[in-house]
DNA sequence: TTTGGTATATATCGTTTCGATATATAATTC
DNA sequence: GAATTATATATCGAAACGATATATACCAAA
């Protein structure tokens, strides 16, 4: 079972008051960016149903001509909610990769695409390490620190494998292959 | 932009016929089990969409007292789908790790469950290796063996870092923080 | 031996979440 | 000066999940 995107919005909140579209901010380059997300979409709904149950609270800063800035704040039953669904039995880990998807059926890709591809997913553990070597955020709760250094321990050794294999993976062009031909049945 | 379960399906039929009960085991053992992921309430409606488009033929298998065994076959043009859909030009990599939550929030969580957690993520991973290492298909696809030995390569140094850094995270069972003060406003 | 759990197999359905879109302005880059 | 990016909230249709229903065979343990 994996945690809902109000838990997610209690964790992002325990960090500090946050606006949504602050909260989805860090999702997209914060110290949580590499092991979960959430959009708008839900984001949004969840804070308005964390209010609701008094898990959070919300002070209004009009700015005008623009929509109102809402901080929300974490509230001690917040607080409590977040340990609570901490500490559940049971826990996921899910990797949903494209890259991965692509070049595991390579040949059924162009070569020139194979290359793009690679080459992307390369770019990507890149940049990733660049987010995650910007992350070093004071106050170091001993989590941050274990989970961080486990982010680039592991993207470091991605990148290491795609960069070690390249030549080998992309060399001669190995050909698209033929389209199955039709199975008598 | 992520590949559809259509897709995905189209993907796992590519390597051989399958029913909607095979497909979901594929995403719980086979080959891309740990980088994609499907459920039944999305294969099932999924297959029937392709049937409808012509991109799978059904075969149906009657058992007497128990469920018609459906049998889908990719079509020419299922295979042809599944080749455009592949050469898309973006891409996208995302990881949902309760585990790296609940750790990067070890601070609000008992320690005796911090070393729980710990614990069953290096179990996830060790199950992923022995299942990565069964997972050695003959008629291999030069894709298939550079995405398996990237899951090695890339959950043996998860493992490792989590093994090296085991003692130290979770010495001196350091306390569960305060609940926060409620901050003035 | 009978009870209970796991494996096979399809299907539906409420709930959650995504992703695109709308809206509006300031700030920055070209 | 124009165009794009950043700030900020909100909604809504579409997609996917996860739980549940149904039904039987098989295997292990009490």
């Amino acid at each position: 079972m994996s945690f809902d995107i109000k838990t997610i919005c209690l964790g992002a909140l325990s960090l500090g008051d946050a606006t949504g579209y602050e909260i989805r901010k860090q999702f997209e380059e914060g110290p949580f960016a590499y092991f979960y997300d959430a959009s708008f979409g839900s984001i949004y709904p969840a804070l308005n149903k964390l209010l609701a149950d008094g898990l959070v609270t919300c002070t209004s800063e009009a700015h005008p001509g623009r929509p109102t800035k809402k901080i929300y704040s974490l509230t001690a039953s917040g607080e409590a909610a977040l340990r609570a669904a901490l500490s559940v039995g049971s826990a996921d880990h899910k990797v949903r990769s494209d890259f991965l998807a692509i070049l595991f059926f390579a040949h059924l890709v162009d070569p020139a695409q194979r290359v793009k591809v690679y080459d992307a997913y390369c770019a990507f553990y890149r940049t990733a390490l660049a987010k995650l070597a910007d992350a070093v955020d004071c106050d170091e709760k001993f989590g941050h620190q274990l989970v961080q250094g486990f982010g680039v321990h592991v993207y470091t050794s991605a990148l290491d494998y795609l960069e070690r294999n390249r030549e080998q993976f992309l060399q001669g062009d190995m050909p698209v292959a033929e389209p199955r031909r039709a199975v008598g049945k």
